[in-house]
DNA sequence: GCTTACCACGATG
DNA sequence: CATCGTGGTAAGC
């Protein structure tokens, strides 16, 4: 039976199976959304860019690269509340997230980062403690996450408050990125100069699963 | 398999 | 500023 892959993972049922995946897209202000989503509104990947044509060359490889699949253009209104996330409002419904692709470390620490209140920060080395691994790795898999926006990678910032590093699609990314400092003032965040108050910071419970 | 290089880090000096 | 410890990944044999 081809093009038929077992899902993997927590995120989601595990015996499903997946056949097909649809890449939506919306513009907001000068801004592009996709969206990758599979057949039962699970969403799989996220990307958003001034270029659409970056972030459907993005969102294409990714879906060849965990399910070998070629998505199919569809309509989606998860594109439409991704542009609204971007706009700093808060999600209205839950999302659910697909799996595919996503290791079981990578999970702990997404578990973390949709803990994290809008308008509040918190850092590697918290999140390092609270599922008891290193922030070199947490780094790693924050700079990971499939799903931009829908899961907050960009509250977590560098333990000395400042606004840290937030990679695009496929620049490098760099300290202080306008993008993230623009996403968390939207959200609420407030700074003092280039530093965030300590006041924003929030710290996961240790232990969380 | 195993080994290394690479990191959106943190602590120290 | 520099260096090192650190843990997870991917790329290289």
């Amino acid at each position: 039976m081809p093009n038929v892959l077992k899902r993997t993972g927590g995120l989601q049922n595990a015996t499903s199976k997946l056949n097909s995946l649809g890449l939506a897209f919306a513009a907001k202000d000068k801004t592009w959304f996709g969206v990758l989503v599979d057949d039962q509104d699970y969403l799989v990947a996220s990307a958003f860019s001034d270029n659409r044509r970056v972030i459907k060359n993005h969102l294409v490889r990714y879906s060849l690269k965990v399910a070998h699949i070629s998505p199919k253009e569809v309509k989606h209104s998860f594109a439409e509340d991704m542009a609204k996330l971007h706009n700093g409002e808060a999600p209205k419904r839950p999302v659910k997230l697909g799996s595919i692709g996503i290791s079981e470390f990578q999970e702990k620490v997404y578990e973390v980062l949709k803990k994290i209140p809008r308008g509040r920060v918190t850092n590697y080395g918290l999140i390092a403690k609270a599922i008891k691994s290193g922030p070199r790795a947490v780094g790693n898999a924050v700079g990971s996450n499939p799903w931009p926006l829908f899961v907050p990678c960009h509250r977590v910032v560098p333990s000395d408050m400042t606004v840290g590093n937030y990679s695009m699609i496929n620049s490098p990314g760099h300290e202080n990125s306008p993008v993230k400092k623009t996403l968390l003032y939207r959200e609420g965040v407030r700074f003092q100069g280039e530093k965030i108050p300590p006041s924003a910071l929030w710290s996961p419970a240790r232990f969380s699963s």
